[in-house]
DNA sequence: CTGTTAGCGCCTTCAG
DNA sequence: CTGAAGGCGCTAACAG
């Protein structure tokens, strides 16, 4: 029935009251008569009381919102990670403003503003791969609202950070071909940036090397946009050298579904001829066939990781406690599967 | 360098001016002199300062932010409307609060509570397979907080919808596979709740019927949670049938693929001997062998869709003008490969 | 035990 | 052209 919503002051006039002693009413505060407040809180839930978040916010200086921005929310790992973010911030009392940048720099600093305006308390971003400044970041340290920065990240600021492995991810891939009896392992790499491409081409250099084989530069192609033509494309490309390679690790599955398809077209049989490997083990991985052995990178727990840090970052500055950064590196699993 | 945050005070000592000037001159009000205006904003860039977003939103009894609640955020297809949410609120100054129910009706009401007592300006939701009730909505609509209902709807309410055409969807799929000469049809159906289920069932019975096939009831099968293991049973009961059906019709591609690990493991060729149609057209569909023919549903286009007429009920609102309730169902599309 | 006062940061009549 | 006053809804000293 309550057609505007009701306000303290409402409660007060019809009980003629004051303001503060409803306030504190309701809070329970030690010093009010048992009567007024059952008085008080029997109307308030008649009335359907429920205090403004809105003015609490303002006198608190406080808005319990964390801003997130992520490059691609149709993804499947960004959307694990989403949902481990929103879980742990329900979990600890916080909403949770979600913003795109669609991977590009220009929309990340004008969302960073928005937020920023939008007075989050705390800030968890990955950084768009075309990223390669953080001075739009830096505003919110001068604010004194934490960061923390998640699998594509920038060191630079001092923030904590929240990562996946991705150099042993790799390593890993790449050992367990060589293990399997793979000779002449390609690898279809992602761009010079973001990191996280660089990390997992290192891991794979770092098997290539331990097991004392020889690095063929012909072996190594660098995707722009991380798609899975680029996948069939530099696969068709490295089936036509003179010693084509009998295993390829792919920077993503998407790039290794495309290295799928030429493989086969080109009349080789997988994993017979070649060994295939992807990274990040989407749910694609496991439904196509021959299944793919892909790198797991565990999404959900990074997004409840990193805002369980942010939370804490919160909570300490507003203790006035010493904050501790962190950097925190889960682990990844190699799930293998009968595409090696 | 600015530790603290800045505010109209700060401007209005340092020019020995009024906090009402100020707010004027950055406003622009034609009863302030060029003069101070041009000191006001100078000081404001130097000090950075950026209007208190919690000031202007309790002022103005209005927050700029749109709560959402999602049943699973980690879904291909949800992933997609949420994208399109965000895309078209920032189009029109809006941020999104995101949350997700996890198909749980207790969740969604207190998610609903959350966002109720947070003030969003409107609200988008899917409602979750269990809900049965939408108690929890109508204090919203007492407030005066439009709601927009999408892909899983409750009419009830007498909000807008937004849908896409599942009974159509599934006709076309049903329709294809008749014309290719199927005979035998299957349904893999969805639970009786939601909605959406039972929509693309009646589309099956449509095209069934139309045809002037009979009906066989031992070609539907009840899906209970809608999983890939749930596809794979019910196709190796379909297949032991004395007469097996020559298709397959499934309500999700998730279960299509199940369908089709079955189906293979039995020995039976695809489509050759048995065709297969999901629906959603997930990622998934189209790097499966064979690639599955599915019935593609827009959502992103439901996002942007959905959030549009929100924000246009919310500001009708404002403007005291007549709110149109709009219920709009979008076109699917059959996407046919080589399953069928 | 209850009320008064003084803001949080901003906007908007209404005076001067 | 500028300032004073009141208020959005709530909290937290400090009085009484």
């Amino acid at each position: 029935m309550a057609k505007t919503t009701v306000t303290l002051k409402d409660i007060a006039q019809r009980l003629g009251l004051t303001i503060a002693t409803v306030s504190k009413a309701l809070k329970d505060y030690p010093d009010i008569s048992p009567l007024t407040k059952a008085n008080v809180r029997k109307l308030a839930d008649e009335m359907h009381y429920s205090p403004n978040a809105l003015a609490l916010k303002l006198r608190k200086r406080k808005t319990f919102v964390l801003g997130v921005i992520i490059p691609e929310i149709v993804h499947h790992f960004f959307s694990n990670v989403i949902s481990g973010i929103i879980d742990m911030a329900e979990e600890r009392g916080y909403n949770v403003l979600l913003t795109q940048s669609d991977e590009s720099m220009e929309r990340e600093i004008k969302e960073a503003k928005l937020l920023l305006s939008q007075r989050v308390d705390g800030l968890l971003i990955s950084l768009a791969n075309n990223t390669d400044t953080v001075d739009h970041l830096k505003e919110f340290q001068e604010m004194g609202v934490p960061i923390v920065m998640f699998d594509k990240v920038n060191g630079s600021m001092g923030t904590s950070l929240v990562q996946v492995d991705n150099r042993n991810g790799a390593f890993l891939a790449v050992k367990h071909l060589i293990e399997s009896g793979r000779r002449r392992i390609a690898h279809i790499r992602g761009p010079i940036v973001p990191q996280t491409a660089n990390e997992r081409h290192k891991g794979y250099c770092d098997a290539i090397e331990e097991a004392g084989l020889k690095t063929n530069l012909e072996y190594i192609r660098v995707c722009k946009d991380v798609t899975q033509q680029e996948g069939e494309e530099f696969t068709r490309q490295l089936l036509l050298l003179p010693e084509p390679p009998d295993a390829i690790f792919c920077i993503t599955d998407l790039v290794a579904i495309g290295a799928m398809k030429a493989i086969k077209d080109a009349g080789y049989r997988i994993p017979e001829d070649i060994a295939l490997v992807g990274f990040s083990d989407w749910n694609i991985a496991a439904v196509v066939s021959p299944a793919l052995t892909s790198v797991y990178q565990p999404g959900y727990e990074m997004g409840q990781q990193a805002t369980r840090i942010l939370v804490n970052e919160i909570e300490a500055k507003e203790a006035k406690l010493p904050v501790q950064r962190q950097s925190i590196v889960l682990k990844t699993e190699l799930k293998i599967r009968a595409s090696s």
